[in-house]
DNA sequence: ATAAATGCAAATAGTTTGCATGCCC
DNA sequence: GGGCATGCAAACTATTTGCATTTAT
C-alpha cells in the first residue's frame, strides 16, 4: 500500500480525486494480483461498495490505466482485462483451465532488442499474453475438453 | 489459389459447402495479406457481393477460423481480427500509423522453447501482436499524436 | 465552495441467434 | 432432393455517454 502513496499525492496535485470507488477498485486489483475482466471487477466492487455502477467501474478502470496505476491488456477472451501496474511482466495462460504464469519482462528484452534492431521499431508492448496448455491439462488432455478462459 | 484446393475438397468431403460468400471472404483475406477487422471485411464483402449480411460474415469468419483457413487474433483495438492462414507469423504494429511488420514464427521459437522448459506449459500462441512505434513515427513523434490502429 | 466523480438510464457498438428461404452438392 | 448456409430482424453483451446530484478537497 505504501507504493501508492506518492501516486496518490501526485494525482491529487493534478486535481483528481481519490474516491472510495477508485480506492476500492485499486484494492481489488492489488488483492487479486492477476488480471481481471471488467465484469469480475464490477462483481467484486459491488461487494465492497454496494451501489457502485458498471459505468463507474469502467470509468475508473480507464482512469487508472491512463494514470498508469493499472494496466490494460487483451487476453483471448476478447475482453480487455486489467491488473495492478506493479512490475512489467507478461502472461502465459492455460487455454484449458485458465491458470496463468507470470513471465518477467526481462525474459523478453533480448527478443525485443532483436526486433528493434531488425525493424527499426521501438517496441513498447509490456504485457504480452501467450497461450498454451499447463502441465496438468496436458496430462488430462484427452479427458479435459473445455474452452473456458475466465 | 492453388494451395486452397485441397482444403476445399476436404471441406466438401465433410459436407460443408463452398458458397460464394465463403469464397469471397477467403479471397478478401488472401488479397489483403494482413489482418482485417470484421467491420473491414464486411465492407469489402459487400462490395464484392452486394447483399451479404453482417451475420453471414461473422459466421463465415468463425467457420474459416475453425477450419484453419483463417486465423483470428486480438490486436490492441479490442476487436478480433482475421487474416488468411498461410504461414505462422506474428505482428509488430505501429501504434501511431497502424503499419504492421511481420515477424516470422521462427524468431519466437527459441523463446517459446525456453518458456516451455521453465514452466512445463506447451505453448501454442501462433499469432502474437507486439506494439511500438515505427521508424517514421518515431521521427515525427512530437508532431504525430493520433491513436488510430485500424 | 467548487469542480470532479458518481449514479442512473438510455444510447451505442459489436456480435450472436432463430427461423424461413435459398442454393450447393 | 436434402440439408447446409444465407438473409433478415431481433436479441444480447459489453461499453459509453448525458445529465442531475453527490462529494473530495
Amino acid at each position: 500500500m505504501a507504493q501508492s502513496q506518492e501516486s496518490f499525492d501526485h494525482l491529487r496535485e493534478q486535481g483528481y480525486r481519490l474516491t472510495p470507488q477508485r480506492l476500492a477498485i485499486l484494492r481489488i486489483l492489488r488483492a487479486c494480483g492477476e488480471h481481471l475482466t471488467p465484469a469480475e471487477i464490477i462483481a467484486r466492487a459491488q461487494q465492497e461498495l454496494p451501489g457502485v455502477t458498471e459505468a463507474t467501474v469502467y470509468r475508473t478502470l480507464s482512469f487508472l490505466a491512463e494514470h498508469e496505476l493499472a494496466l490494460a491488456a487483451h487476453v483471448g477472451s476478447g475482453q480487455l482485462v486489467y491488473e495492478i501496474a506493479e512490475h512489467d511482466h507478461h502472461h502465459l495462460i492455460c487455454r484449458a483451465c485458465g491458470e496463468a504464469v507470470e513471465i518477467d519482462h526481462s525474459q523478453l528484452e533480448a527478443l525485443y532488442g532483436r526486433f528493434e534492431a531488425e525493424t527499426g521499431y521501438r517496441i513498447d508492448s509490456l504485457h504480452q499474453t501467450f497461450f498454451g496448455l499447463c502441465p496438468a491439462c496436458q496430462a488430462g488432455e484427452s479427458s479435459v475438453q473445455n474452452e473456458n478462459s475466465g
